[in-house]
DNA sequence: TCTTGACTTAAAGTGAACTTGAATTTGCAC
DNA sequence: GTGCAAATTCAAGTTCACTTTAAGTCAAGA
């Protein structure tokens, strides 16, 4: 495959496949010439950095996340722990969403004085904050 | 208030309080000599942008939810609508958090064996991506 | 063979959200 | 009154994740 068709069948634009390998997170299996030619895995392998990024792991934390042989070595206490992280965001995104939900719903002149929303409020501001290098900023 | 009080109960540096009130975030009520004074429902306004900031708002959005008399002006609809969107991203995320503990779990060698795995990449990759400026990228 | 359009690199640019630095001023505890 | 820690402004710097530009190379179809 060559890189128009990698970014064709990931959705990523050449310029961000280019800028992946330089970063280490993907490499071409070889060049024809001068280009690059990829391996049909590269699609799972930019899927699994997808995910990654989706669950707001930096493009370094993905890096990190695969071994010298290209493959994921993701340990399983690691993904334990991502995913106990993830159920924490999910949890206050929840709360999140059924303070908006009520608020949309309530007869509150304001939102700032429904009490659903104002509760939503105090968990939002004690809670860490998301972050774009991690899930959870732990500051 | 002085700006270190509230940077003390916010857990918010002073400066990231000056930025905000530079981008019309927060305002402060005066000054005392050339400091800043702030009314003690700062913190309020501030826990707003915070869940903003969380819900994965950019700044400049969360500007466009006060109106000019400081007050949230988010209209019920749009209420709703980022609570069916941020559902949207709950879902994507538990299915990701369900994926990780099963890779956890799973015992086929590499992950990438594990069709449950599988299943996650596939859905990480066509999904759209979380981006910093809004909870959904449209792209 | 010639053309052309897709590919290449390297470097610079972008935008979001802050942070840092330097120079200056000043509220307030003593 | 005075000393100084803490505030102020303004500009510049930082990080992340890309994107854009400029200049050049080259595989492949007519």
């Amino acid at each position: 495959m060559d890189i128009s068709e990698v970014a064709r069948r990931s959705g990523l634009p050449a310029s961000t496949l280019r800028f992946y390998e330089e970063k280490g997170l993907i490499a071409s299996i070889g060049r024809r010439g001068v280009r690059r030619i990829f391996d049909p895995g590269i699609l799972q392998r930019l899927a699994l950095i997808a995910l990654g990024r989706q669950a707001g792991f930096s493009l370094d934390e993905i890096a990190g996340m695969f071994d010298t042989d290209g493959r994921p070595a993701i340990d399983r206490d690691q993904l334990s722990a991502k995913a106990d992280e993830l159920d924490r965001v999910i949890q206050r995104l929840s709360a999140m969403r059924d303070g908006l939900r009520h608020a949309a719903a309530c007869p509150a002149p304001s939102h700032m004085e429904c009490p659903s929303f104002q509760k939503m409020l105090a968990s939002a501001s004690t809670a860490p904050r998301i972050s774009v290098q991690g899930v959870l900023d732990k500051t």
